[in-house]
DNA sequence: ACGAATATTAGACCGATCGTCTATAAATGC
DNA sequence: GCATTTATAGACGATCGGTCTAATATTCGT
């Protein structure tokens, strides 16, 4: 998070090397993916993570529009980075389909310990601040919980289809219920320090479905 | 919320009547209940409050000491309201046990879309706030989630005696359970105005609790 | 009853934050 | 080579959040 920024980031238009072209615009999203699953949007300050990358605000104007269009290509970036995430897991076919879960659940787990509690989910964390959030991030936001909703009902058919799972259960349902519960879950995990209600919140889960 | 107040509010040492001696105190901590109930901490500001009541400044640090005092104020307020709520529900010897949850999901899920999906929980936002919260906040908080765990626990162990639910299930547990998930599920209400996430995660609840 | 103590309102003030704007600099391209 | 493009640099103003001092009205002590 305290990267010390060793480039000293010439002035003018850079050379052509496509490869750094969007370095500082990277640098920026990636701070503030960073920085918005920490402390959210409102805590954010732009001069906080102008400081953080070390660029001056003429730069960051350069390539966003407003704090609001920062943000969007905070979550998209974030989308991505956690679809992968999620891919990596729930698609590991050499493992059966539900432990996919449980594994997707302990590196969440880790990862959040890792930080020492202090990042939860930047998709969360706007979606709790709606009501102080620019209308236009409402959309986006449930539009990637759609998205995680679908590629986890897709690990629960899998899972019926290993004969792990009930085939009369509502994938799509129960997927839904998933993401509800879990955000609820990374919340509390934060507040208590610890990763016991992600656990906690997993085993309901796994109970529910087992029947 | 945008109560005129009409009151003028005089200024120096109001007379003795004990009514109205924490009259301006109490609407400062009744419209943080509100406020911070809709839009957090860091969004809230101390000027927006004191508009909406119709208080200068002075009087604000008059009766707080900083905004974080007043936000354990707003805090203590809204564990006390909200206490009050879950007896008048949970306590309601006249109805099953397990009954007597659903009507509180039922309740609150009227709550939040007569507040037009606007409210959340007070102590859910703040509790996701904590990165970027005074530290003290913590203890606090996790304090109001372990008396509601108690007393959702009590309402558990009352359906265990009436044979609602097996005798071998862990009413502490999943009490917890219920918290860490209740706040998920409220998040994504109000981030998808309407109330079905909430019974979509009371129903997996049941449904674990089934079993 | 009068001055000291107390309770409350009033709002000035300072620093931080957001977003704009102009200037500067370095590469490209005709 | 000169205009254009791309990017950095950071001053600036408006606004707002939070703190603090002054002013005002009431009560209390003697």
């Amino acid at each position: 998070m305290t990267e010390i920024h060793t480039e000293p980031r010439r002035r003018g238009r850079p050379p052509k090397r496509q490869a750094d072209a969007f370095d500082t615009r990277d640098a920026l999203v990636r701070c503030g993916m960073a920085t918005l699953t920490e402390k959210g949007f409102s805590a954010t300050g732009i001069d906080e993570v102008l400081k953080k990358v070390g660029v001056p605000k003429g730069s960051f104007y350069h390539y966003f529009e407003s704090k609001e269009a920062f943000g969007h290509a905070a979550i998209a970036a974030y989308a991505a980075y956690f679809a992968r995430k999620l891919d990596r897991w729930l698609l590991a076919a050499d493992r059966p389909a539900l432990l996919r879960i449980a594994d997707f659940v302990d590196d969440a787990a880790a990862g959040i310990a890792r930080h020492d509690f202090r990042r939860g989910c930047l998709i969360g964390n706007l979606g709790q601040e709606m009501s102080a959030l620019p209308e236009s991030y409402r959309d986006r936001l449930e539009a990637v919980f759609a998205d995680w909703q679908a590629r986890l009902a897709r690990c629960l058919r899998a899972a019926q289809a290993e004969g792990a799972l009930a085939p009369e259960i509502d994938c799509e349902h129960w997927a839904a219920f998933f993401w509800v519960g879990w955000e609820g879950a990374v919340l509390r995990a934060r507040l208590k320090r610890s990763v016991e209600p992600l656990h906690c919140f997993a085993d309901g889960f796994f109970t529910a479905l087992g029947r």
